[in-house]
DNA sequence: GCGCCTAGAATATGATCAAATTGCCCCATG
DNA sequence: CATGGGGCAATTTGATCATATTCTAGGCGC
């Protein structure tokens, strides 16, 4: 039903291309991303089927694969619902984004050229734009581009893959805590990562972006204490 | 058909208990990471049907799950095939194995009980065995034992989900480079290990995993180089 | 050598079966 | 007589299967 093959006029050849399941992933992996979900909030097959409308088998294989990201979590009994953060995994993420981040930084500095410092200032302008602005959705959009722009040139991708799976993990924590303390609290470190990547300084780097993830992490751990 | 609910002679109760498409997910799972599967080998739904003796559902949503975990690469086309490592990939590995692997190890010795000791010393002596008997799933098998029961002690749920998706990467090449090099070739630094957890000293537990992580990965590009 | 055509496999849908949660009713008790 | 707890049933939801559709690949003819 709906239209499987469009109605011929409207010539696209985007949407088509690639599976449904894949689209259906995608999305939910941006709602998540950007807090959309609230930690703690039940995820039903069946109501994914209704919003995205799409069918079963490709709500359930999207579900599969971001349990494995760890972006959402089986309950034991079969209900699937967003995790949400304890201080323990807190703490272990501020490790883990510490070691990877920073070495991924490190890494993509020698192979970043004119043209992606570039796009990262222009994202960082927007970033500043949504931080002066209050726009949360913009902020965590714009911040994760930022990042994920950066390691796209690390030539890691293993590195890489486990760094976006992170970021889901406190994806929907720093949602709330964004809108609860607002924007404004958020410091920008970013201007200290392109100036290294500018001098080619890889360590510089690495440095900035151990503070950047801190900063943020921080954020979030305070925000967590307020929710006790 | 086949037996959906068995013929009711065999009177087990436990696979029913969990469902088709976690079962499928485990045997898949142990077979890359045991070796059973070779890199570079296509990987059908249909012939995991046939094979497995399942049904359809399940075996996609499994190997959603093992294209989530980087057991399994999806070819841009509609194949599926076991990834094969490259140097860089190695490389990729080893940083972040020495990095996980080490913290593991330093966050579960304080936990470890002399129970815990005791059984990690059986599955070494079990270890011990499988390599002077040349018994290469064995020393698979039992490898992997130990550092997953040790793991499992750390109390550090994402370092572990970490670790055990790293060792899914490199499962199948461990399994191709034994089978070529032998079990004689590989030394046993678990004993340090154990050494380390007697004495209740983290950082010896560190640096002892440190050590057995390299030389494990140091044979693997060893054997990667006599393929290339 | 190039293009079409057929075969086979993967994707996606809907239906069916099984399980768990929830709400409701009845009974026991204060 | 009112209230709370326990058990039963109805409904919602998840799991699985069978089937139709689409896309890719390899073979055959021109």
């Amino acid at each position: 039903m709906t239209e499987t093959h469009s109605a011929a006029g409207s010539a696209q050849e985007g949407p088509t291309k690639l599976p449904a399941h894949e689209i259906v992933y995608q999305k939910l992996r941006s709602q998540i991303l950007f807090g959309d979900l609230v930690p703690g909030q039940a995820v039903t097959i069946q109501g994914l089927v209704e919003t995205l409308g799409a069918g079963m088998t490709p709500v359930r294989e999207a579900i599969r694969r971001l349990i494995s990201d760890g972006a959402l979590v089986f309950q034991g009994n079969r209900r699937v619902s967003v995790p949400v953060l304890g201080a323990k995994d807190l703490e272990e993420l501020i490790f883990v984004r510490k070691t990877v981040e920073c070495e991924l930084a490190r890494r993509a500095t020698p192979h970043v050229t004119e043209a992606v410092i570039a796009q990262l200032t222009s994202i960082d302008t927007a970033l500043d734009t949504a931080i002066n602005t209050g726009d949360v959705a913009g902020y965590l959009v714009q911040n994760y581009s930022f990042h994920s722009l950066l390691y796209a040139h690390a030539e890691a991708p293993i590195l890489t893959d486990i760094a976006d799976r992170l970021w889901l993990r406190f994806g929907p924590s720093l949602r709330v805590v964004s809108g609860r303390l607002g924007t404004q609290s958020f410091p920008d470190r970013h201007k200290d990562i392109l100036e290294a990547l500018r001098r080619r300084d890889a360590d510089m780097a690495a440095l900035a972006m151990e503070r950047d993830v801190c900063q943020g992490m921080e954020q979030v751990a305070q925000g967590l204490q307020v929710a006790n």
